[in-house]
DNA sequence: CTGAAAGCGCTTACAG
DNA sequence: CTGAAAGCGCTTACAG
């Protein structure tokens, strides 16, 4: 629309033809205030009021007290951009994801903005891709021009080790959100889905199924291999194994589940239960029981991994595994503010999920049922 | 975890403390260049500099190129912060929103990203709640204080005269997404939900449906009543009418769809098909049919409004109303880039949304088909 | 076509 | 406990 942007990354802005007024006003055209009348009223000098924004220690009490007042008073609020130039950063928290679950995505900046509004932090967005050949520059770029205050990691780009090397050598703080100890527990937001997993294991074992099949995410996500090994050590626990045949390669797409699950439920052996990676691919072994004429879940039992919003939906009702992603989106931001030495001695904060019981398992067909 | 941010909104920085470094040198410990090193470098002074960049013009030609080589050959990237400070506005985008559905405010997002990331601007999210009685208050907060590029709003929000007027005043340049004129041309993304519904209105009654049912959105979206406006139009279209005990008022959630669902579809005189606000309350209607035995679609056609992920997960796949959610976002972006002139005669981005056929209709129960 | 000066609204270092 | 000076990295307004 414009011809502003021909070289990118340097647009032009033209404020004043577009009708901003050209000085720090407000609509009323008072102008803003800045810290220079804030320390005219006070009768203190910009210093002394800066000491007093900034909660420095030696300003007498009453100066200070008299200068909030007049803070407060007048609404004054410190220009953002002013205090990031002098102090060499901004006050925006980043967010780089490259997780395909939109409700994931949007309740973790939900869960990040809780930690920041308060604090007058602001959140700036950043999608990503770990393949794209200009990935690192990109997000290098991205935090040093910014100056980001720090910088909120999801799987699975949380797991990209250039990406974390990258940011340290940068200096730019970054807490990550991942299913394994992947980096100090100052800069970790641990979720233990291996016992998620494990959890689903025992229910589909307690419930009396031993033909249990698995569906994985993509290798490329830690958290394909952390489930499955949580699955797997729950099964163990009831001297079960998964059979080869019918642990299967997914891609966290309802797409893969759906084809996977018509794999499956057209073995001879077909399984009775079924554990799938996330619920976007247990949505998809769904279908294929449909299809198939399979009802679930008296002839399979399905489990899937994430309780998103689809899994209270669908019908019957799925059992899934639970993380409470605002509350870890809340725990990651407010790591990036622990100071150094809160920060060296502080732990990880470490999430178990939850197995939400719906409708969606039952004892194997034929079977006696184990528990009524 | 920090006790840096007792005074709320005025956060105490310490980034050396942090082990930043303090000067503007990047991990190998170069200084960072600025606009006088390049200017040095390219023998000119700091304006001539600022030209180039800025793509002023009254440069000589060559002097430009060379001072452009220069850039590229550096990788020089000028500071947003200090730009934003001089021109007395950042280059930062908000998106405030607060629509319930999370992938479309995701995709969305990922739509005005396609925008921002090229001209070098960035987008910082804002949820909010239009009943908070600090609404207007934080907004205008978070505009001025963020000195914003310009904002992009999204349904019901931008539906808020209270919030547009508030922009208007402050100078923020908005685009609203909306199924309505309700603002000018410039600043507007218009969807016509209403044709959507008058399609879904069309396929119902050429099916041969005659009892049809509607599950409209809460009064406060004004989508709920373009929906409902357009599904009538269609249905008159056909000499039909929507029966006003058939007509009845959901939430746009799951479990209003649920319950309505289950009061419609007891009903003695029980519609043979039912249009949906939107998919998630469709789905609850979904469920309703199952709990009831009701099939869908030989007992009952479902049309939902949105093409939410779930839509095409749920079985059967459903029929449903798509909006380019990424494309609008995308739109409204482009939009606060138009220059005073351009804005002047512009129009509405302006889009119709498609009805994505599925699985979920068919001729009314015991008729015989229509089409076939 | 180009530049020296002043300024955006804050903070850092240095004095006192 | 407080302040005057210089500076963060850019741009505006004014000269030439």
């Amino acid at each position: 629309m414009s011809s502003r942007d021909k070289i990118p990354n340097s647009p032009a802005p033209k404020r004043s033809a577009r009708g901003r007024p050209s000085q720090a006003r407000d609509h009323q055209g008072r102008a803003r205030l800045t810290i220079t009348d804030i320390a005219r009223l006070a009768g203190v000098s910009k210093k002394t009021v800066s000491r007093v924004i900034n909660e420095a220690p030696y300003v007498n009490a009453r100066t200070r007290s008299r200068i909030e007042a007049i803070i407060a008073e007048h609404g004054y609020e410190p220009d953002p951009q002013a205090r990031g130039l002098a102090f060499r950063r901004s006050f925006l928290v980043g967010l780089i994801h490259d997780n395909p679950n939109p409700q994931y995505v949007e309740y973790l900046q939900l869960g990040i903005l809780d930690a920041l509004v308060d604090r007058g932090y602001y959140l700036v967005i950043r999608p990503c891709d770990r393949r794209s050949p200009t990935f690192l520059a990109d997000m290098r770029a991205f935090v040093e021009r910014l100056r980001l205050f720090g910088v909120v990691l999801t799987p699975s780009v949380s797991e990209d080790e250039g990406l974390a090397k990258l940011l340290e050598s940068v200096g730019c703080p970054y807490v990550r959100i991942a299913c394994a100890r992947l980096d100090k527990p100052a800069r970790l937001v641990l979720t233990h889905d291996a016992r998620g997993a494990a959890a689903a294991a025992r229910r589909l074992a307690e419930l009396g199924h031993r033909r249990i099949a698995y569906i994985s995410g993509p290798p490329l996500f830690r958290s394909s291999h952390e489930r499955r090994a949580g699955f797997t050590a729950g099964l163990a626990e009831y001297g079960l194994e998964l059979a080869p045949e019918l642990t299967v390669p997914g891609a966290y797409t309802y797409e893969s589940g759906l084809a996977r699950g018509r794999e499956l439920l057209v073995l001879s052996d077909r399984p009775t239960a079924v554990f799938v990676g996330n619920d976007e691919m247990a949505s998809g072994v769904y279908s294929a029981a449909h299809e198939l004429g399979i009802r679930i879940p008296e002839e399979l039992s399905v489990i899937g991994f994430d309780d998103a919003p689809i899994a209270s939906r669908i019908w019957p009702a799925m059992t899934s595994v639970r993380l409470p992603v605002q509350e870890m989106g809340r725990m990651a931001a407010q790591k990036l503010f622990a100071t150094p030495k809160e920060a060296a001695k502080t732990s990880a904060a470490e999430f178990t999920p939850a197995l939400i019981e719906r409708q969606s398992t039952a004892p194997p067909f034929g079977s006696r049922p184990a528990r009524s």
